[in-house]
Order: structure tokens, then sequence, then C-alpha cells
DNA sequence: TTATCAACCGCAACCGGTTGCACAACCGGT
DNA sequence: ACCGGTTGTGCAACCGGTTGCGGTTGATAA
């Protein structure tokens, strides 16, 4: 059972000469001729050598792996920021190590330590929407381990982050609603722990002031799940007046909304119009295609995964201060307004 | 960077006891004393100490990693097969490592070739829809590592499977909408490369047949992406004798299914009844949610890692005969039937 | 008192690839 | 013939935890 047997002992007891040499030949060390690669390399090719990378990775403590973590796989965002990443990490050689937080902070607490056990270079993380404490995350930067935070990061921690211009993006949407004649204009945000939330709602805040309109907060509610979501988009059509337009903030809730809205059998965008941040696919998933701000997961995966790297394969790491990449996300015209 | 200093070694100088002793200790040995396991439990506690399992797994080549290769991590299907696996993997202590194929052929026998040089115990895999040479997945089983196929199986190789009663599921999909007085029934399946998608065909005929309906090649369709299904409906819907039924085989072709009847402002169900093999969260995305036969994801996710830990954990393996495990999709009923 | 044996623990090899250093062979120049 | 320098290769230690085997101790049996 599990047996890959070559090893560079094999190929150098078969040239006679010494596993030194092997390695140094497989790794393209300058002290060897030519000649002796040339053999080498043809030897390990017709023996199908593959290294064990588990052995070389103990010796000088490089594993090639990056860990990540992520509240969960599913939906369309996460999905999409791991592609990015993706694209990025196995050009330069290594392999993703991916772990779910699942929402939960033990959970998160524990996959830090897996990824530490397993000799990762560095970590990619998007915060569990229970963490509301993150020495776990302060012990990983103080032993110098590279850590990039996206999407849900941690601010005052030492740390890159890659995030959408969500005050700008959330701005946009909603001036487009007002855009349409919109007046009535409601938000479903989610938990308002995370940075994104809060950012969220204070674009949306910002556009209605800039058109004077004032922020009433009965059109302002705060689910964490897509039944949530539904529940409470159904109390707010219900309202003796209720919103011309809908601001739903992810995806996760942006399912709850609809639902609600399809539950009351309201028109979309004649009776209500629906704009929120949304993955591709998904978007044009809804009767009409939702008109929607992108969420820029490929770019936020390939971003975060680009700045890690900068970490890990530069020496010297020359910035101070932790950079602070937001993307902007454009908004894409769909049948909801 | 990066310094776990601490070792068995330190705490075996600060108990003046040899490092094998504490090794033992910490592995609950019977050689070694409760007393001296005490010590070497709290000294170790104290300073914080994590094994190194990359010098562990180096040791006795068992890395508590588990390999998994998917076509892609997007959509419902895949995340609900991870999140099942995970649980199981969880529990047994194992982590596992995630590998996209993005269904290249390349891409997933350079998968391999990673999952095996990191030393995983175990390999749980769903193939490329571009695979057609399974040599690869041989040698993996020649090597004697546990393999174990899930969704998207290969026949003729020793090795075990799950999946869905694909027949079955596509049958009662059917009957379901020969129940409900339709007549002319259409299905999008996929590529017929896969095993999924000729038996899910097969039900389909399998169901018409019985009720004596004559099979009209016309109305099968087979695309590969949601815009091809999306292509594809319209052309169906177009017909001069267009369905009044159809059937969607995945959750990628449904939501090109979906757009295509939306194109058309047809009805759902009164214009055409719709059917599909869906995860939860998704069927109730549309409006109406839909009519669909489970894919049984989580649940295909648990029992392939449940079956892999049977063969990595149990010494003799004593199935002559590879298993394969058939799991049985419940029908829900949405709006759309 | 001495042989016997279990309970405990240490020594050293081991896993496979990497690397500092020593060294041999060879070169051209004196 | 001798020397300084370059080129190419081997030796052996090393990474950190694991494990076969042998040794020490103390208690018990003969």
């Amino acid at each position: 059972m599990m047996n890959n047997p070559i090893t560079i002992i094999d190929i150098a007891k078969l040239l006679g000469i010494s596993k030194s040499t092997v390695s140094r030949a497989l790794n393209n060390h300058p002290d060897i001729s030519q000649a002796t690669k040339d053999a080498v390399k043809k030897v390990a090719e017709s023996l199908h050598f593959k290294p064990n990378i588990v052995a070389s990775s103990f010796r000088h403590k490089k594993s090639k792996v990056i860990g990540l973590i992520v509240p969960q796989i599913s939906y369309f965002f996460f999905p999409s920021v791991i592609l990015g990443m993706e694209e990025i990490v196995h050009d330069k050689g290594y392999t993703l190590l991916i772990l779910q937080s699942n929402e939960s902070y033990e959970r998160e607490v524990e996959n830090l330590d897996i990824l530490i056990a397993n000799n990762v270079e560095g970590i990619l993380a998007s915060v569990s929407r229970k963490t509301k404490n993150f020495d776990h995350f302060q012990k990983i930067i103080d032993m110098g381990m590279p850590l990039v935070f996206f999407d849900r990061v941690v601010k005052d921690l030492n740390a890159d982050m890659v995030l959408v211009d969500d005050i700008t993006g959330s701005y946009n949407a909603v001036m487009h609603l007002l855009e349409n004649k919109r007046r009535r204009i409601a938000i479903c945000t989610g938990n308002l722990n995370l940075l994104i939330c809060t950012n969220r709602l204070q674009g949306y805040k910002m556009a209605l002031q800039e058109k004077g309109i004032p922020i009433n907060e009965d059109l302002i509610i705060s689910c964490q799940t897509p039944e949530e979501a539904e529940q409470e988009t159904l109390r707010l059509l219900n309202l003796e007046n209720p919103p011309d337009g809908i601001f739903a903030i992810s995806d996760l809730t942006m399912t709850g909304v609809m639902r609600g809205i399809y539950k009351m059998k309201l028109q979309v965008p004649k009776d209500i119009a629906v704009i929120g941040f949304c993955e591709e696919p998904f978007r044009s998933m809804y009767n009409p295609p939702l008109t929607a701000i992108q969420p820029m997961g490929f770019e936020i995966g390939r971003k975060s995964a680009e700045i890690l790297f900068e970490h890990i394969l530069i020496e010297v790491y020359a910035h101070a201060e932790p950079q602070v990449i937001y993307l902007e996300g454009k908004l894409v015209i769909g049948g909801s307004t």
C-alpha cells in the first residue's frame, strides 16, 4: 500500500553518483555539469520519479502550500474568489489548502492551527460572521506568517486587505434606483458586525442624503439567512406605505428578498425595483435578470493572492503600513430596475 | 519569519528525559508511566507545543490528508458534497485537500500528481467532463491508494463509487410530469460521455415507454453550458409543436432552460412544466420554486468519505468487488409542475 | 541470594531531500 | 615542478518526530 519507491537514492545508485548530486542536478544547481544534469533528468524521467514534497518541505520548511479560510464554499461569491486565487497560486507552483469555518468562531481558530501545523507559507482569510475576537489572527501575524484578508476583513490588525469599495458600490446602486424615480428605498443588510455590511449601509445613506431623502429606519432590515430575509421582506411589503425599491447587499439575502416579492405576486420592476451585489451566473438566474453591482469575486481572489505572494517571495517586504486595496464593482444593468 | 521553535526536544531537555519518551508520552504509548505522561503533557501545554505534522507525516508516511478532485467548486451541488465530506473527514481528524480540474483532463492528471506528492492517504474524485482516458486513475489504484469516485464515476475501474440512482430519479421525474398530463416532454441532458447523463436519459426513456409514448429525438437536447441550454430551449419552444414539459438534468442546464422560458414569456407551469435535479437553496431561487429530484450532494459527500475511510482505517479490506452505492433522490414538489 | 519478569525509558537509526564544507581534478600561468 | 583558482562531486549532518531493540530498575518468585 502506497509505494512511490523511486527516490533520489535510486537514481543515484543507478548512475553511480551521490544523492546530493542528484538533488542538485534536479534543482539545476550551477555547480553541476550539464552532462550530469542531463543524465540525471533522463533517468528521473524514465523512472517517473516524483520528488517527495513532504520530505523536501520538511527540510527547508517551505511547503508550497497556501492556506485559505472562508466562511463557506457555497453560493457564488466564494467559489469565484477561490477560482481567482487558484489561478495565481497555481502559476507560482503552489497549492491551495481550503478550509471552511462554517461561520463558527471555534472552527476558525481550529482551522488556523491546522494551517500552521501543515506548514503553510501564507494565509488568505475571510472571517466568520461570529468572530469578534481576533487574537488568533494576531498570533499568526506575530509569528511572521504572511496574512491577507479579503472581503470580510479585519481592521486594526497589521495585515493587508482586499475588498470591494462597498461604500461607492452601494452608493451607486442606490443612486441608480433614485435616478429611476424610486423614492422609498429599502435596504436588506446583513450582520452589522461585518464591516462590509456597515459600509454598504453607509453608501445607502449617503446616496439618500445627497438627494435630500430622509433616512427611514423602518426601511432598513438586517438579515443573516435567506429565510430571515424573506420574512422581513414580507413585513416590509405589507407596510401601509411599502417600499418601491429594495437593495439587497448579498446573494444570500437576495434570494430571500426575491422569494418574498414572488410570494406577494409583485411585478419586478413595475411594482418594486430590485438591486443587489451579485456574481454573474447568479444575477441572471432570476426573472428578470437583476441589476447588480459586481462583487468582483474573481478579481478579489487574484489580487489577494498576488499581494500574499509579494510577502512570501520578496525577502524584505517594504510596506510599513498594511495595504488596503479597494476594487470597484461596476453596475450591471439587468431588468429588475 | 515562521518560527514554531518548540519541539519535543525542548520538552525533553526541560524535563531531563529523552525525546523518544516525550514522543511516546504525547502519543499515549503504554510503555510510559502515567506520571511521565502527565508531566510531559503539562509542559507541552504550557509551551503551546504543536507537533510538526510535516515531520510526523514524513516519518510514518501518513499525512492525515484526504485528496479531493472536483470539476469545479461552483454552483450548488459540489459545495454540498464538500460539506458532507468535511463532516466525516474532520471527525476522523483528517483534512481535505481540494483541487479543481476545471473540466480539464490535463489539470486532472496534474492534480493527481499533486495529491500523491503531498502524501494524501486517500482520494475522492469526480471526473472531468473531458476525461476519456483513465490511466491516471488506474495508476492510483495500482499503487494501492484508496480511491472512491462519486457522482461522475468511472466504470470498469476497480474502485468504489457513490452516486444517485440516476435512472430511477430520472424515471420518477418524468413519471411525475406524465401524471400531470404532460405528453410532449423534452429533456435537456448534458455531455453524453458522462454516465450520469446517459443514465438520466435512460430513465427518461423508460418512463415514456412505460406510458406508451414514443421517443421523439427532436425533444432531446444535449447542452454543456447555460448559454447552450438557453439557445436549445428557445429552439425547442419555437418548434411548431413545442413541448409542454421539460426536464433539465442538472443545475447548470436548468438556469439556461429557465432563461429560455422567461425570454419566451411563458408561464410556468401553465404553459410549460419544469422539473430538474436541484439542490435545495437553488431550487427555491426560481419563481415558482422548482419541482425537483434531490441530487443528494451532502449525502453523497458523507457516504463517499465514509467508504474511503473503510479502506484507509481497516488494514485488510475485505471487498473483492468494488462497492457501488446508489442513493435515492427524493422528489420535492415545487410550483413548477 | 539469585534468577525472572514486567514496567519504563534511552539510544540510535530512520524517513528523503537539502546544503555547508571538504576535496579532487584540471586549468593556465610562472 | 609549483601555485592559485575554478569546476564538479561526495560526505555527512540536518530537519523533528517515530520506533525497534536493548538496558536499567525494582519487585517477585525460586
